[in-house]
DNA sequence: CGTGGAACTATTGTATACAATATTGTGTCC
DNA sequence: GGACACAATATTGTATACAATAGTTCCACG
């Protein structure tokens, strides 16, 4: 009855396969590895990690529900391409949610929380220093889910990474600005309000940092993204 | 190449598969016919609906996604039971999401969305005076995501579906009391306000509207209900 | 009589085979 | 030479078979 887990570790250790395949895509497409609008065929990424399709498609079917890639009946599954219509709706939403989660972090941030988020930003910069652009941009996300995380709203939390997960596929396709350098100096202040549990400002340097991200994407209505070829081309506004 | 789509109709007509099992799991959840905790076998399910297997895993995992059922690895699928704690979660975010989606669907309402709000709530009330509290509780829901939908915010109307959905849920564990008659005035209320384009009216009922609803649950720490598995099962009263 | 463990059963996890569909290539007719 | 129809191919959709795991039962043993 009361006899205890023998693998406590086992959620750890042994992840479902098509997790790890899920994982694996995701990650690339927050490393911009894979771009908007590539396909996914079942039996390459199958054969890529060595699974049946059965698991490529469990993954696939979980990535499309987060919007990170497109599936069409019969056609396949793509990375997905938010318009830019999306693309002003999920900074929206992160604008709404973000600043909030921000203070609720501050009041209730440990010491380990704080160092956790330490760490963050030295990988970030170490990655941005390495030149590996596609992997801070991952890290800056991981930063934004570990606030989410600390602020204790799992639900919210949960918004929040699928926001993120697509803001990268945003930031794929609508970025203007060349560098990101007040990326790493923003997480930084935000980490000194967190720290000094000074949840108003914490919410406020969080709110101008998703305005600066936000302003720093050219989502005119002018510039369309080049959607699928073919889709492009029958049906060009969606 | 302008050759015009030979089925225009095959995306309404020839639902996936899974699409409509989940559909209908999601409906039998929604209207109480599923309670919290309730097994579900994917060999059952697939003998109900006439598809293999793996069409019921694909719906019971997009199910598990939005959580209103949780699967457990090598041990099945169940109706989610969420947790006093994910309950306020739930609608704490739901206070924050909907009073805002509300004021937008105010100033964009048009004369045919008021009219699909206004059949809404008199199927609403017919169910309800039929006795089926089930469908009322269901089209209660409808009448939220369709306030979403017309707000025209696509992203954060997806984040209060599932908000919805974990609140049929909610409901069904923690609900104490026996009416709702408040359900139909408020929600008659709101239509009003957004049928005069009053955003601050709208917003303001809303937000007291979901208060009320979160108010009329017992999210006391003392009850807490059959959480675990193997207590769920032990207990015969399913 | 209670406990521990090994076989058993039932259910899920995964791979593969087959069916259905969309896309591509080819030939014929105008 | 271009457009259409039809065949060929490739990819996805679904069902089924097999493998692996958790839960259960039953028996031996203390």
């Amino acid at each position: 009855m009361n006899s205890p887990d023998t693998t406590p570790l086992r959620s750890l250790a042994r992840l479902a396969a098509s997790d790890r395949v899920a994982e694996a895509l995701s990650l690339a497409i927050h490393e911009h590895r894979l771009t908007p609008g590539t396909k996914l065929g079942e039996d390459d990424i199958g054969e890529v990690y060595g699974v049946s399709r059965t698991i490529v498609r469990a993954a696939l079917q979980r990535l499309a529900h987060i919007q990170l890639v497109e599936i069409h009946r019969n056609r396949g599954a793509y990375v997905a391409q938010p318009s830019q219509q999306e693309a002003r709706e999920v900074f929206e939403a992160r604008e709404l949610l973000e600043p909030r989660t921000a203070h609720m972090a501050a009041t209730r941030a440990t010491a380990a929380d704080i160092a956790t988020l330490r760490r963050h930003i030295s990988e970030e910069h170490a990655a941005m220093a390495g030149g590996d652009r596609g992997r801070a941009l991952h890290l800056s996300g991981l930063f934004h889910k570990e606030i989410a995380r600390i602020a204790g709203q799992e639900t919210i939390g949960g918004f929040i990474a699928t926001l993120i997960a697509r803001s990268s596929l945003i930031i794929a396709l609508y970025w203007r600005r060349e560098s990101a350098l007040c990326e790493s100096h923003a997480h930084h202040a935000l980490i000194e309000a967190i720290a000094a549990s000074d949840g108003t400002s914490a919410e406020a340097l969080m709110r101008s940092h998703l305005v600066d991200l936000h302003t720093a994407l050219d989502l005119r209505q002018t510039t369309a993204p080049a959607r699928t070829l073919k889709q492009a081309l029958i049906n060009p506004g969606t």
